[in-house]
DNA sequence: CTTGACCCTCCCATGATGGGAGACCTTATC
DNA sequence: GATAAGGTCTCCCATCATGGGAGGGTCAAG
């Protein structure tokens, strides 16, 4: 199967395909006389891997020990949850970061909004 | 005053202030002989509010809109809630997505950890 | 044999930030 | 006045994941 296909079938797009390749995310796939990639089965199956891991928001980094843990018979489970909780935690900082941000944005949006003043308290507050 | 002192003041870091001047951000600042970069009073005040509107997570596009509303007099504080308003849903959705990623990833976490079968059920979901 | 769809590599861009090299300036100390 | 330390200048490179596009080769159907 060509790289188009490959692309449709797992939702990763070509360029992407291309990229994991080129910096060894995903080992160089076979290729046939004219130098086009030919995707296998197995190929596929690692990239549908590294789509879903993408949507969950894994980086590329976490993605490559996913991977490799996933090759490995010899992991223990926990590893997996380690990265896994690892990621959680990430996610929830920046969630925490993003409602003080906003908490802060809601309650200037408001004052803006309940007055006729000329001047904006958005931009007061930003000036300060 | 000279960029370092202008930087500890303001909380931009030296590179980045020279950054925002290059990509007009803000205007060049005064020189002197020697070429060093000098910064008023006036200078700062900018830095201070392009620092605090980093904060709030503002991207350098929206403060460049909301730098030249800040010196417009003829603005409506409408303009200003609107940026303000838009940039709160952008955080809204990107929450609601990580909310989603975490949901999910909570659950595979409980499932791996509940059982003692050597195949993990993280790496299930992501071959799937 | 032509046409259109596909594929290849290589280069560039994004957004915001930092690192570092090599050169110049300023200030303080001896 | 010399020297050392530290500040500043510009220019280039890297990040992370992704896309755009140029210029050229390939393949299959008509």
């Amino acid at each position: 199967m060509n790289i188009g296909q490959a692309s449709r079938e797992t939702g990763v797009s070509i360029k992407m395909i291309r990229y994991y390749e080129q910096t060894g995310l995903i080992p160089p796939v076979a290729r046939n006389q004219a130098g086009y990639r030919h995707y296998s089965e197995n190929d596929l199956h690692r990239l549908r891997f590294i789509r879903r891991a993408r949507d969950l928001g894994f980086s590329i980094k976490h993605i490559a020990i996913l991977l490799s843990l996933w090759q490995n018979h010899d992991r223990e489970n926990a590893q997996v949850r380690d990265i896994a909780n690892q990621h959680i935690s990430g996610l929830q900082n920046r969630i925490t970061e993003m409602e003080a941000m906003i908490t802060t944005l809601q309650k200037l949006v408001d004052e803006c909004a309940g007055q006729d003043r000329p001047e904006c308290p958005i931009l007061t507050d930003l000036e300060h």
